[in-house]
RNA sequence: GUGGCCGUAGCUCAGCUCGGUUAGAGCGCCUGGUUGUGGUCCAGGAGGUCGCGGGUUCAAAUCCCGUCGGCCACCCCA
């Protein structure tokens, strides 16, 4: 009695309540919907690993922020940090039955030991799609198609897509002798934007070894600015010295005009060379997305191409592209735009119990509402009406249904829509088609 | 992981600098305004281990230490 546990939650892990979770899932939804549309098809794979899968053999483990133990049966094991490294695992071992090309999306929590902040967490939620087995760009453009398509259906406002091809900044280093200070270059560029030119010329000198004009030239090669084809123009020039690096400029043109022939905007996906991934793995097209009114949070969805996903298990090489949504992120950020809808129930409908008497009567009705395919809540015991549409107001019930002693006299039903407060009296027969169509259109 | 700021009712916060009467406000919540219509209004009410633990003190929400949690920077990235 006297010495109750306090509940809490470890520090990056969180409870979610209806609202959240209902924004979650519609989140989820919706990826799923369109990444199904694009013919990904749905993997799952354990939270647990043992840790030799996610760490290779080198075993960096100090910046992926592991979280490792030993579990009861003596493994090494650790909780997987991402989704990627799990599925070159799976590939690796389900290649044969799978057979190449192929398209999987996966969602589920990933864990990552690391401080947390604003839309960052200690476990949050990623939604990966990837194409494996495939080096063609058609793979790199539909990629970009799929960010696109997720962000325009999830209604989440304007929305920028940037995308990269890192042979173009490795062609530039190559030609500039700084090839091997690659990873340096990379981290600094990526700051760009928050610490500006000044501060990132003093880390390309610094820690990329770059002497003063080169890392000028690095910045103004980052600073490139214009149309894409601009770009492209540009960069063409720039690169011409170095072989990968026109690959890369021809892959990245590729990309741009195979979406733009697709249909896609311009304004949402553009060409932004400073964009640099910090994940080693990628050797082409990258791509990063961004929010237009909230961009400080940081990509919501980043991803890009490797060369060879899964060398660390198997021989079989197994090149491809895939991205990944970060679903806890970009519902922190649409959290902020306050653009999460307020509604805490899944039901569209409340059927209001008010007479006591007919208690089978409205569970009979909310039954059959149900299965005319409406998702029904009734109160749970007779109350007041007004305590009872306080409730649905409150819950984001869209329509009230209230059969009360007149009505079950006159065999009618009132229809009530919560937002209006107009209400209309129907035939109780009538009831499902008149919700039908004051419900249909909604979700 | 390192450094900085913060932690008081469900929420947003005041009080803490200069320790001392029953710890406050707004919003929210509950009840009522004659018993079948919510989101406005009026009245009343419930609700707080002052994050947790320890220390200093006659006395701590107020000072000190530790710890847990949040935010920010570094780092990394979703």
């Amino acid at each position: 009695m006297t010495n109750r546990i306090q509940p809490r939650t470890l520090k990056g892990f969180r409870d979610l309540l209806p609202e959240p979770m209902i924004a979650r899932e519609h989140l989820v939804n919706v990826a799923k919907r369109v990444y199904e549309s694009y013919g990904f098809s749905p993997i799952d794979t354990p939270a647990l690993e043992y840790t030799e899968i996610l760490l290779g053999k080198g075993g960096a483990e100090s910046d992926k922020q592991l979280y490792r133990f030993e579990d009861n049966g003596g493994r090494d094991v650790a909780l997987r940090f991402d989704l990627t490294v799990p599925f070159a695992r799976f590939a690796a071992q389900h290649v044969g039955v799978l057979g190449i090309p192929f398209k999987r999306y996966h969602v589920g929590p990933v864990w990552r030991g690391e401080n947390t902040q604003r839309g960052r967490y200690r476990e949050f939620l990623q939604f990966d799609f990837d194409t494996i087995g495939t080096t063609d760009i058609t793979a790199d453009i539909e990629t970009v198609l799929v960010v696109h398509d997720l962000f325009d259906a999830l209604d989440v406002g304007e929305f920028t897509i940037r995308i990269n091809d890192r042979r173009i900044l490795n062609g530039l280093l190559e030609q500039l002798t700084l090839l091997d200070a690659s990873a340096a270059v990379l981290r600094a560029l990526d700051k760009l934007p928050k610490v500006g030119a000044e501060a990132v010329h003093g880390e390309l000198v610094e820690s990329a070894g770059a002497p003063s004009d080169v890392a000028d030239q690095i910045l103004e090669f980052a600073s490139l600015r214009g149309t894409n084809d601009e770009i492209l123009d540009t960069l063409e020039g720039l690169v011409s010295a170095s072989s990968v690096g026109e690959r890369g400029v021809v892959a990245l043109g590729d990309v741009v005009r195979g979406v733009r022939a697709a249909g896609v905007a311009e304004s949402r996906v553009a060409i932004d060379v400073s964009i640099a991934r910090g994940l080693d793995y990628y050797t082409g097209t990258i791509l990063e997305t961004f929010l237009t009114d909230l961009p400080d949070i940081g990509s919501v969805c980043s991803g890009g191409r490797y060369d060879d996903l899964a060398g660390l298990y198997t021989s079989q090489r197994l090149p491809g592209i895939g991205a990944s949504l970060g679903v806890d992120r970009l519902l922190a950020a649409l959290d902020e735009l306050e653009l999460i809808d307020r509604r805490t129930t899944p039901a569209e409908v409340l059927v209001v119990y008010f007479d006591a008497e007919r208690r089978n009567d409205y569970v009979a009705l909310a039954r059959r509402l149900r299965s005319a395919g409406r998702s029904v809540e009734l109160y749970p015991e007779p109350r007041k009406l007004g305590a009872q549409l306080k409730y649905a107001d409150r819950r984001g019930h869209r329509v009230a249904v209230i059969v009360g002693t007149n009505e079950w006299a006159e065999s009618t039903a009132q229809i009530k829509d919560l937002a209006t407060g107009q209400s209309e009296t129907v035939p109780l027969g009538d009831l499902e088609a008149a919700l039908a169509q004051r419900l249909t259109g909604n979700s």
